[in-house]
DNA sequence: ACTGACACGTGAAGC
DNA sequence: TGCTTCACGTGTCAG
């Protein structure tokens, strides 16, 4: 699937296919009725040929071509080429519904009131300082939901329009991540955010302004 | 290029195939060296054959499942479908492009500053407690690279191999997002982090344990 | 009748 | 070694 490779090949094999093919044709021609001249015949077919071979060149060209428009490319295979090209169609697609969710929510909170708050809408069960346990804590980074894994969580609020949110989860790769895109996504007002990594598990302490 | 005709196609040609195979390769083997048994060598080569009428179905399949995810589709060619999914997926690259400097702007509004300074990936620069005004501090997430602006980092060697890292920066949407990755990129053990905003800027200490 | 578009079987080449 | 992928030439079918 080398590009140059292929070049060559089907420079290298030009000459060589289109002896094979006289010669398949002068054969043929021989055992078949010699309606009109050799020459004649050779040539219609070796039309369909050429034509043959310009359709594949466009094909791969075009292969090619989407290969170079997909970041991701696991393997060089044709069949490969389409699969990415499929699963990044699909990523940008919901790449596209979260960032014109994310957009909308944006314009709404700013035409009414400051930076984002529609707190309660989103985490009633916050509020009251209830401790919680939570199985798996989606979010979505991209087009994939990954969990946070073994996440207690705790609401407390301090007065004056002040919460304290603690939670704890084991810690992995990317969990910080996770964890910031999860509060930035419910658009609060955080004052302050304490982490803290121990014995593989990170706790966290924040503190939001709430606007009620 | 319908797929039930070529289903149809593709099981009507099986026994088709087959009988001019087995038939094809009794004439072959007959003007050729008999060195092994005719069900042998022909079902060395039948492999060959189911395996590619197998690839071909694969490919073929993923053409169609790359048709079905690209909306705008102009001709059923298969050199049309992956030009049009190739234009869809420029089309998708604008559209993003367009929809990110909408956000960038619609962010805009809480505070708006100059480009900042250039960042070093390299760690071992920021030894020595120097303060450092930082441009744009690339990180990647996926395949983009966006950049956090008007950085300020200084680094303090604080003793048995704890290093204390302070930054400020502009607080926009995602700003602890990429924080996060950066730091999670560079493999750092991190120890706390303590974060705090105030009047639009974001202030973040982080201990690090270094292995040397 | 003639141009594309396609699936097919086949040998070659790379792991 | 066998298994996979590929380009090739060919017959066929629709517009």
């Amino acid at each position: 699937m080398d590009s140059i490779q292929y070049i060559e090949g089907e420079v290298a094999t030009y000459e060589l296919s289109s002896l094979i093919f006289s010669s398949w044709a002068i054969d043929e021609i021989s055992g078949y009725e010699s309606s009109s001249l050799d020459g004649a015949a050779s040539s219609v077919t070796y039309k369909n040929v050429v034509s043959e071979r310009n359709r594949r060149k466009k094909l791969n060209d075009r292969l090619f071509a989407l290969r170079a428009v997909v970041p991701n490319i696991s393997r060089m295979d044709k069949a490969s080429i389409i699969k990415d090209a499929i699963d990044y169609i699909q990523e940008l697609h919901e790449q596209e519904k979260i960032i014109q969710a994310e957009i909308r929510e944006l314009e709404s909170g700013n035409l009414k009131k400051g930076p984002g708050y529609e707190f309660e809408e989103d985490l009633p069960v916050f509020l009251g300082s209830k401790k919680k346990k939570i199985d798996q804590f989606y979010y979505s980074c991209g087009s994939r939901a990954y969990p946070i894994e073994d996440l207690e969580l705790s609401v407390a609020y301090m007065g004056d329009k002040i919460l304290r949110v603690s939670l704890t989860c084991s810690k992995r790769t990317d969990t910080m991540v996770k964890l910031c895109e999860a509060f930035e996504s419910l658009q609060l007002n955080i004052i302050s955010a304490d982490i803290t990594t121990v014995s593989g598990r990170l706790l966290m302490t924040v503190f939001i302004k709430t606007k009620y």
